[in-house]
DNA sequence: AAAAAAGTACGAAGATTATCGTAGAAAAAT
DNA sequence: ATTTTTCTACGATAATCTTCGTACTTTTTT
């Protein structure tokens, strides 16, 4: 069985960058970090309901043991980015991750201790 | 002004594919290369009707001086997949488009020659 | 010339997404 | 003990996307 992977859309997506980044955190307290970085607000009751639509689809967990629901990211970040590429890279590149690559190396700045990085991950695969 | 981007969604992607790799054409041919390539095939009025609506949004230019109408790209494909990268970025990776570009080196094989490809841009922006 | 095929236009249904209002329960403040 | 605040649940609306059916017109075939 492949793994299920539910595609989290661009609001859900959001609300996830900050379970990533905070831990497991109440409505409340995404509500309130969402508002600090939207311009058109968002109400609670929104945040509310895309969290539980999330918890449904099994994008986070749950504990509902305290009054205030706390909501965890059901898979790691970097598991998730790696679905998403994958996924990407089909629609919008026919499946050629290496275009999409020189795409995105060309469209924005590293900094040297980036390409750095990326030259050796480069060198340990040709060793492969 | 800022490039007015319109961000097309999956089926309209799907035939900016067809009409990139094929040059300008009809919906009747861009309704066959999609059933060839698609599981439940898609109606030909489903094409037509979202090749109109590209047109509205600028996404296509049509050409309707003959009966069939043909349909060409607005924009090169390049020009679109910059586009879609840095959107994309943007939203899966909170702006480190080098962090994308380690995701997706990791995720995906590349055959020697891309390898050496990225090497020699990488090489080239180091220089800069 | 009549019938069949191939086009476009239009509208509409169903699914998904984003958003919020209202109701009601629980907790906190007064 | 009331009142106010803070939660959750539920349902509803508007926007967008995908899909197609129907009507009508123009060609093409028979």
């Amino acid at each position: 069985m492949a793994n299920e992977f539910v595609k989290p859309t661009e609001a859900e997506l959001e609300i996830l960058h900050i379970l990533w980044a905070n831990g497991a955190q109440s409505v409340r307290f995404v509500n309130d970090k969402l508002n600090e970085q939207r311009d058109p607000s968002v109400g609670y009751t929104t945040t509310l309901k895309t969290m539980q639509v999330m918890n449904e689809k099994g994008l986070v967990a749950r504990d509902d043991s305290a009054r205030s629901h706390i909501y965890a990211p059901a898979l790691p970040q970097v598991e998730t980015q790696r679905n998403l590429v994958n996924h990407f890279v089909e629609s919008a590149f026919k499946g050629s991750a290496m275009q999409l690559v020189m795409q995105a190396l060309g469209n924005h700045d590293a900094s040297d201790n980036e390409l750095a990085e990326i030259k050796a991950l480069i060198e340990s695969m040709e060793k492969k």
